[in-house]
DNA sequence: TCCACTAATAGTAATTATTCCTATTAATGG
DNA sequence: CCATTAATAGGAATAATTACTATTAGTGGA
């Protein structure tokens, strides 16, 4: 998870390029992907910047970052709560309308003695895509 | 997330070792973790025989692997429907009722037109002893 | 508008986590 | 017991991320 770290103001265009992609598709991208979302128009920004951004615009709040089993970290403009469905053969992530009722959240503060600041609610399986074209066996 | 693999039957000592070490502990230890634990019995186990073991056990259903954001995967031998609390200052583990309803999963299938295999429920924040001896920014 | 300050960047090296490779070892069935 | 071959040990290779550092460029004030 990003670790917080002390608010950063100066406003680049290389920070603004970097959320512009994200929120430019709907994939879900790693880092490796917003970077060659980014160098079509910037050609010359680095790896290294796309990474410090992206934890960057996490912790401000403006990206969420998501991850799924062996995968690596995604961001996800989409901040409000709700859940992902994630394709084990294809890798591709569908967003879900919130499932979890605030009832179970409830239950769940009164369990754990510890505070709960957000949740993650993944489903895994096969998209209908991948259940048509492959067998079970990935 | 571990890929299924053509069965794996031969039983060797090393295998029998990694999935005790997971079930010995209940930290939710990754790779590195328990190569720590085998090698007090068993010196010149590999590390790469210890992430083989543990692929093939997650993909044999007795061990259950877990991710949390920006954390490596980790092994827990509880394999049974359970929820995960993550504290993010001190990155320990612990294990929560199953809290998710049928009834929210029945309504994720009808939404998501892929079928369903498993879910992950990750809860994060601050275990109440981060919370007593941190400040809130970790 | 210019300047001084310093946060942020580009480019690259280093680190971390995991997988791959291969000669050797050992589990298994006959 | 063998013969077969899956699995191992050890190390090299790869992938993902972070760290390092000289240079660039936002920013606030004169």
């Amino acid at each position: 998870m990003a670790q917080d770290r002390p608010p950063s103001n100066r406003s680049t265009t290389q920070r603004a390029a970097v959320l512009r992609a994200v929120e430019s598709v709907h994939t879900h991208p790693n880092a490796e992907e917003v970077y060659r979302l980014v160098r079509k128009n910037m050609p010359n920004i680095s790896l290294a910047t796309v990474y410090r951004n992206l934890h960057l615009l996490a912790d401000e709040g403006k990206l969420r970052e998501v991850q799924f089993l062996g995968d690596v970290l995604r961001y996800d403009a989409m901040t409000d709560p709700h859940e992902h469905f994630y394709c084990r053969a294809c890798h591709r992530v569908w967003d879900l309308d919130s499932s979890l009722p605030e009832t179970v959240l409830r239950a769940t503060e009164r369990k754990t003695h510890g505070s709960i600041e957000r949740y993650a609610l993944d489903y895994y399986g096969l998209c209908s895509h991948c259940r048509k074209s492959t067998t079970s066996r990935d």
